[in-house]
DNA sequence: GCTACATTGTGCTCGCGTGCGCAATCACAG
DNA sequence: CTGTGATTGCGCACGCGAGCACAATGTAGC
């Protein structure tokens, strides 16, 4: 089974496993790829191909096991441990990222704080003293931490991600608005809301009346 | 010029602009799709037949004249005039992105502030006042506001998305970590962090020693 | 136990986006 | 004004992902 698994596939996968979540708590314990589908706005095919490149996990007229489908896609993408993340850069938006109670509950924690501003550097948030930057590589490297978030300006953010990499990080959710430079064994994601708006407003352009 | 154009290829023109004005601040005149696309990590060609959808702006020989090329993208994605945004859930999401200071800077602004809480409504965000949700339909339409931000949980938030889709609202900022439904001329995108952090953990899961 | 029904798993096709390769074109030097 | 060098714009081909369609298979009813 040594095919390559397409990267939208694995992107779809969590999307799954969060509807699932949400049926098991509602109680449903079937459900057919038809009606998951619809649920998520995807084709039925779509999902039971995706869910082939991994095994077969349905049952032919019945659909799948909710409990069953959602443990083997929590184990298939390694959500069934908790994961330690380092916070880079604690400004008005590092500090809302701390504060956003969304990582916990799906086991994501934040265990280190760093920032380069001396004024920022001993203070707290969250229960969490505010290391200096270059304490970045040590501590990374002493306590295993795969995961890094970036709330730096953009023009340090290259800078910041460069330290990650060589520290060890595997993975980076970017919250600064650039385009990071990264070995292709590390795995970026950004996190970009103007991006998203600035694509929409092409297609609203013609259509809204300017606000004055 | 009737051609169907990829919203991919709308996705990236954001980002081409962001490196342009980059570009135009440092003081480069002119560059190349060559240089273009060693900067964000995709091919001159990408670029090329990215902007071909819309007209020819470079010079053979020469490249893209930077200034030039920004205000075409800038045009062509309607990002020269203000655009009026509403906000739904001022909770500590919608606080948080309120007080993001990356949508002004892009003309992007927060006009209007909702909430369903009694306790919310009628408090005040970054001097606004927030309104309770049942007066969203009559705001929306008489400002003609076509941008809603969703920061309401998970459980509320289709019937949020459906108020604003009733109310003329063309495009949606979606934090709520849920599949929103709309019809086909509403456009949506959504911010998912978790779900970002979700698909890399399964390329990095087996390469990690699990954080104590 | 047999029949009718529903739904999965998957081979295959189709369409679309990506990138190649080159002709067209522009700047500049001499 | 001609030659050289560089870079664009674009026709075309390739590859990959999405979805169709059907055989395989499990369930439930009688």
């Amino acid at each position: 089974m040594p095919v390559e698994i397409p990267e939208v596939v694995i992107d779809r996968l969590p999307v799954y496993a969060r509807a699932l979540e949400l049926l098991d708590r509602q109680g449903h314990a079937i459900i057919s790829s038809q009606e998951l589908g619809d649920q998520l706005g995807v084709t039925p095919a779509q999902i039971r191909k995706d869910l082939s490149y991994f095994g077969r996990f349905g049952k032919q007229g019945r659909g799948y096991n909710v409990k069953r489908l959602l443990e083997e896609l929590r184990e298939i993408l390694g959500l069934t441990r908790q994961w330690a993340m380092v916070l880079v850069g604690v400004g008005k938006l590092g500090r809302a990222i701390v504060a956003y109670g969304g990582f916990t509950p799906q086991g994501f924690r934040i265990v280190e704080a760093f920032d380069a501003d001396p004024a920022i550097v001993g203070g707290e948030v969250d229960g969490l003293v505010v290391k200096p930057v270059d304490k970045l590589p040590e501590v990374l490297q002493r306590r295993k931490i795969g995961i890094g978030i970036v709330a730096v300006p953009a023009a340090k953010a290259q800078e910041v991600i460069d330290i990650l990499v060589e520290s060890g990080v595997r993975a980076i959710l970017n919250y600064a608005p650039m385009a990071p430079h990264v070995p292709p064994n590390v795995w970026v994601k950004d996190i970009d809301p103007v991006l998203a708006l600035q694509s929409m407003t092409f297609y609203i352009k013609n259509l809204e009346i300017p606000a004055k």
